[in-house]
DNA sequence: TGACTGGAATCAAGC
DNA sequence: TGGCTTGATTCCAGT
């Protein structure tokens, strides 16, 4: 077992690095020696051994897997990203985040054993001459929880491939290192002596002009072959033929629950409940369990989290196996007693604080008490206290910066990669859209069917600017909060077979994730109807058992339809396009009774207010109220007014008020503001955004903006211009849990305030905006209701990546307006934000240095809050 | 008969 | 400590 693994490991280690030469021969490391793959596998017969023991015994993996040799996706779990390199310790290098010791197989390995084997520190890799994200932290360097290592996450846990019920302490005490066929981080662990670590050096200054593709790899396929896999005729050189047979492992309806029955029943596809209902300490962790993490507990209720406990002897590469990989791990003992907070509170603090703290984009896993700010944020009024979650933005920048959607055949992205939805003349595009709401069914439950399109029918997908030969559309649930869109821990697709289904489909598990796989054909122009796919939920303290996962279920109803195709390109390579769904609610209870906001109009006005805003939705009740708010950057609530609705011409689809008048009217530029629609105490909207605008100003597009082919929705954080955090679905609904001063911050470029502001940003996408022209009493165009196929932003297509600010241009109706025309230098710095406004103050009557004056105070430099005069 | 749906009961946990 | 509230999960019945 343990050879076969190595020799895979030194395999793909050479894949990685851009070796294709011919595999070497078996590597070293024999029983025992090699990482015990097999830990907890080996009371399990190899034939009966799920997924992630047959993977640790050397056997092909579902997922990717064409040559021998090719990295293996990391991620284990959904959720889990693949890590990026960081940056070393030497100028312009970057460092692989290997895992840093590896537990050898030995004694004591197996499954239920505590593990004894020795460990072995891992070598790192660097690659040379490639210039870091010069924002990354080298405290990278030094922080080993930046990837969590002694961290829950770093403990895979013991359900082994998809198990993501309670594993009933199977394996405990089993320490899994990663597998065979785990990433290609998962081979530092491999090289435990200085000639592979030398040989690594030498490799990586070989690839410098490979690195981004070097980088992809970093947690990409197996290269092992499914055994189950059959070749598909249909797509003779679609890219997932190439991963061999395995193409995911392609398996029967209900090899999910195969695969992932865990624990001491596999052949029950749930344990039996108690008493009917489910305890949530049913799962036999001392620790009460997943929930035990408090539903709503608070970083302040609980206090600082206790230190963690003793790191194991095996801290895992983040990118290496998780879950799903592993068997054996242990459960109860180390279990973290995940502190989450399901409210935005928690969300938030969590978000703020973490930012800066993981630029690798991974949360200081198990330690969010850590990274909480003190004192965290409030918990503002708006908005459900759905989960919302960090914003790894830094992390998305560095993982994937500017990295093309250019993998090879052998190496196809994990499903946590950010793709672009075009590239070039590619384009995956979801032509009919999900219906917002799809009560997803547990598995003790029947089907609830396929996943409706709004206008009735089911979600259409289609793939543009190619047609030459059949491809092989991959799906799978993703999530919707805002960070980048990786595969949901909590949902997974649920193929819908039937005679009312049209569309063949298969499922496969990749990395833990099941993804649906059907056909675009060229006779059907590339384009899919998505009639196949159901979503199942997976019970929250199921998957919140499992090692290494640090989301949670609780709120976290929101998913994406991720589609994603790999277009063969000729040469060995591929293009892979993704493109993902609005958000849909999974769960009856919020279906039921949150209103949503689908589209409403105008979207803007004059700070007079006054004009009739129509809104249009579901759930509007009677007593529904609209409530118009700002937030400062803080996120402190600036402003609150609830709207007058006029009953008489509302209606449950329909809501008509009038907008409120804005608090300051003489804002010298555009005020970003939001309003949700409550239906009552945590019975709220998600919020929308609003603008109001000064007399002076218009709206209209503005010219291209060098941001426009990297930014999201999300923004350009941090004032950089480039961003590649997965960008944000384009459509007026966001989450319904979202609170505005919780948000992705974004930079109002229009203004070039290069300052980042806190804003919120959420509302509708750039695309209903662009051609907006506002005047105060002019309406914009109404906007479209859940568009049937929002392209989703992407930071590679600079047609649908229009910044929502920046989309907009405010242009002054009066003469003369250039912004920055005469700024100062540190006016220009900020873009000319300063001088747009001072240039613009005078036509109301007063500037900005007459308020200083006034207020016997220099605000000249004093950075207001874009859109809004300096206090007067 | 089985899949699909909608509704609601029950439970756990926070407030 | 007990009641209320909320969200998750399970169960039931109708189509």
């Amino acid at each position: 077992m343990g050879a076969a693994s190595c020799e895979d490991e030194e395999l793909e280690f050479k894949l990685v690095f851009g070796e294709e030469k011919e595999a070497p021969p078996m590597g070293a490391g024999g029983p025992g020696e090699g990482p015990d793959w097999g830990h907890g596998c080996d009371d399990l017969d190899s034939e009966d051994a799920p997924s992630c023991c047959r993977l640790a015994l050397g056997e092909p993996l579902p997922y990717g897997a064409a040559p021998i040799g090719i990295p293996r996706p990391p991620p284990p779990r959904p959720g889990m990203h693949s890590p990026p390199p960081r940056p070393a310790p030497s100028p312009g290098t970057w460092e692989s985040q290997p895992a840093r010791s590896v537990r050898l197989g030995g004694p004591g390995g197996s499954a239920g054993g505590a593990g004894g084997g020795r460990v072995l520190e891992c070598p790192s890799i660097r690659i040379t001459s490639i210039s870091p994200t010069p924002d990354l932290p080298t405290s990278l360097e030094d922080t080993p929880e930046t990837w969590g290592d002694g961290s829950p996450r770093d403990y895979p846990p013991p359900e082994g491939f998809g198990g993501y019920r309670e594993a009933g302490g199977q394996g405990g005490g089993a320490f899994f290192s990663p597998s065979p066929g785990s990433s290609s981080l998962s081979s530092w662990s491999f090289f435990s002596d200085a000639s592979d670590e030398a040989a690594l050096y030498a490799a990586c200054d070989e690839v410098e002009s490979e690195l981004n593709e070097a980088a992809s790899r970093f947690g990409l396929s197996s290269p092992l072959p499914s055994p189950r896999a059959s070749p598909r005729p249909w797509t003779p050189e679609d890219p997932w033929s190439l991963y061999g047979p395995s193409s995911g492992g392609r398996a029967p309806e209900d090899s999910w629950l195969l695969l992932s029955a865990p624990g001491p029943n596999p052949a029950s596809p749930r344990p039996a409940s108690p008493c009917g209902k489910r305890r949530y300490s049913s799962s036999g962790t001392p620790s009460s369990a997943s929930p035990a993490l408090s539903r709503r507990g608070s970083l302040g209720d609980e206090g600082p989290e206790p230190p963690p406990p003793p790191p194991l002897p095996l801290v895992r590469d983040p990118s290496s196996p998780g879950p799903f990989d592993y068997a054996g791990a242990p459960t109860t003992e180390s279990i973290p007693q995940k502190t989450r907070r399901t409210s935005s509170e928690q969300a938030v603090a969590l978000s703020r604080s973490e930012e800066p703290a993981s630029c690798n984009g991974k949360p200081p896993s198990g330690t969010d008490e850590a990274v909480a700010a003190p004192g965290g944020l409030r918990k503002e009024a708006a908005g459900m206290d759905y989960l919302a979650v960090p914003s790894p933005l830094a992390w998305s920048k560095a993982r994937i910066g500017g990295h093309s959607p250019i993998f090879r055949t052998s190496a196809l992205p994990p499903l946590d990669w950010p793709l672009p939805s075009q590239y070039e003349q590619l384009e995956l595009r979801i032509e009919v859209q999900p219906r917002a709401h799809h009560r997803a069914h547990y598995e003790t439950e029947g089907s609830r069917g396929a996943v409706k399109a709004a206008p009735g029918g089911h979600p259409v997908v289609k793939l543009l600017g190619y047609s030459e030969k059949p491809l092989t559309l991959q799906m799978f649930i993703g999530t919707a909060d805002e960070r980048s869109l990786r595969p949901h821990a909590f949902y997974q697709v649920h193929r819908i077979t039937g005679k009312m289904v049209a569309t063949a489909s298969y499922e496969a598990v990749v990395s833990g994730t099941k993804v649906l796989e059907m056909t675009l054909l060229p006779e059907n122009n590339m384009a899919a109807n998505i009639d196949c796919a159901g979503i199942l939920k997976l019970r929250n303290s199921d998957i919140e058992l499992r090692k290494g996962e640090t989301d949670i279920g609780r709120k976290n109803t929101r998913v994406r339809l991720v589609f994603r195709v790999h277009v063969p390109q000729g040469g060995g390579k591929v293009v892979s396009v993704q493109t993902a769904s609005v958000p849909i609610e999974c769960s009856q209870r919020s279906a039921q009774e949150l209103p949503q906001v689908e589209a409403y109009s105008p979207s803007a006005c004059s700070v007079r207010g006054g004009e009739e805003l129509v809104l249009t939705g579901s759930n509007f009740l009677p007593d529904s109220k609209v409530v118009f708010i700002e937030r400062g950057p803080d996120g402190k609530l600036l402003w609150e007014e609830e709207a007058a609705v006029n009953r008489l011409q509302s209606s449950e689809v329909t809501l008509t008020l009038t907008v409120p008048e804005y608090s300051n009217k003489r804002v010298s530029r555009p005020v970003q503001v939001y309003f949700y629609v409550s239906n009552g105490r945590r019975k709220r909207s998600p919020t929308q955004s609003f603008k109001f605008l000064p007399v002076i100003f218009k709206e209209e597009p503005l010219p291209d903006s060098s941001l426009r082919g990297f930014s999201s929705t999300s923004g350009p954080p941090f004032g950089t211009d480039m961003d590649f955090s997965p960008p944000r679905p384009p459509y007026p609904s966001s989450y319904p849990h979202e609170d505005p001063a919780y948000e992705t911050p974004y930079l109002s470029e229009s203004f070039g305030y290069n300052t980042p502001t806190l804003y919120p940003q959420t509302g509708p996408p750039p695309s209903y905006r662009s051609g907006l022209r506002m005047f105060p009493e002019t309406a914009a165009p109404f906007r479209p209701p859940l568009p049937p196929s929002p392209p989703l932003e992407d930071p590679f297509n600079p047609q649908n990546t229009v910044h929502p600010l920046p989309a907009e241009g405010y242009n002054e109706v009066g003469p003369g307006y250039t912004p920055g025309e005469g700024a100062s230098e540190q006016e220009k710095s900020r873009g000319g934000y300063s001088s747009g406004f001072r240039d613009n103050v005078p036509i109301q009557g007063i500037t900005l240095e007459e308020v200083s004056e006034i207020i016997g105070r220099d605000l000249t430099g004093f950075p207001a809050r874009p859109g809004e005069e300096p206090p007067a």
